[in-house]
DNA sequence: GTCTATAATTAGATAGAC
DNA sequence: GTCTATCTAATTATAGAC
């Protein structure tokens, strides 16, 4: 009867949250064993406990983890839309959302280890990745669909649009911790994704 | 008197090559000399004559060269902007040399060797990368600001337009190597962009 | 300039006591 | 479940012949 113990769980995160640090900020082949043992103040031998294939085990499991996290975490919570403002502030929240996701450091350590290492990356998992950004896009498509009308905006527009906002989360973002290499993110560049929001938004569409 | 020999020229070029193909698809870390050594068909004290200081030599002239390559190939040639729709096709060329730039081989290896391992970069290392992006900016930046009063846009709001503008260009490319991990740029993505340029000039830029 | 041979070190992984 | 001790293989790097 294999029952989680929570002492067995315990080191078994200790062990997890070690590698995902030194994975994010040294790259998983420099990152030794030994070095994660020594993080946790534990033994040699006892990582092969918790992971019999060793620290390819680990490096799956923080990459499984870290997506089912950062899906976990998006839940926009969108009503139904009214004015070109209200939509606007809607996406906003949207974006907020994303930020701080990216701003829990267990997140951008994941995040950092799977852009990183996408190169290990199984078929499986780099769908993991893209199906994520896949989800994200198709719930700001399902928002902005239904107020097509009112917006002197063509349905076939709308993929095209988000796909624009996105890609302004995303180069914040990107630039910020791929480019910049911050951990934190900051909040400047969080005013500078608004104020493109508002250009984009107010230019693109409007109420009739 | 150092010349550099015609011979040593090229197997140092060699190397590079063998590496920057190797690192980029590997990682730095992953990557050994032997197998270096192996790929240019040379023995395995040769790489230290060339490279007295090893791998991580080998890293920075690939880092150093690769960044000289990118900012001498971004080459605007920008004449001065008559119509909105001139304007949208300068700025669709400058998204095309980009493009181009991207797609040669030797340049897609070392931008992914700079993205993948930037935390191995030194300061310096870093400001070039960081330079690059600020230059193709500030040349978008100079471009558009001539035509201000035309465009019914205030001065201010030419750098976020730049920024936006920009955006478009980072994620398309950013999606594509990073997260989808091609080697090769698809066509099909540049026409998107083409399109989210076109949608983006034509609704914040209005002739007077 | 290029080679062979090898030193020195360190890596991931395992065996087995407690 | 955790420890110590150690094996095996691979790695970077060097010495020195040609």
């Amino acid at each position: 009867m294999k029952k989680d113990g929570a002492k067995g769980e315990l080191q078994k995160n200790k062990i997890l949250n070690a590698a995902r640090e030194l994975f994010a900020t040294k790259g998983f082949e420099a990152t030794t064993t030994r070095e994660i043992n020594r993080q946790t103040d534990s033994a040699e031998g006892l990582l092969y406990y918790y992971f019999p294939h060793g620290k390819r085990e680990i490096l799956d499991t923080i990459i499984y983890e870290g997506i089912q996290s950062r899906t976990n975490a998006i839940d926009f919570k969108f009503h139904s839309v009214s004015s070109v403002a209200d939509i606007e502030q809607q996406l906003l929240n949207a974006f907020d959302q994303i930020w701080q996701i990216f701003s829990q450091q267990e997140n951008y350590y994941s995040f950092m280890i799977t852009i990183r290492e996408r190169a290990l990356l199984s078929n499986k998992q780099a769908k993991w990745l893209q199906d994520l950004i896949k989800e994200v896009r198709q719930l700001l498509i399902d928002f902005l669909t239904p107020a097509t009308e009112k917006l002197g905006l063509q349905q076939d527009n709308i993929p095209q649009l988000v796909d624009i906002i996105l890609s302004l989360f995303q180069s914040s973002i990107y630039d910020e911790l791929l480019i910049n290499n911050n951990q934190e993110l900051n909040n400047q560049i969080s005013h500078t994704v608004q104020s493109q929001l508002h250009l984009i938004v107010t230019s693109i569409l409007v109420e009739k």
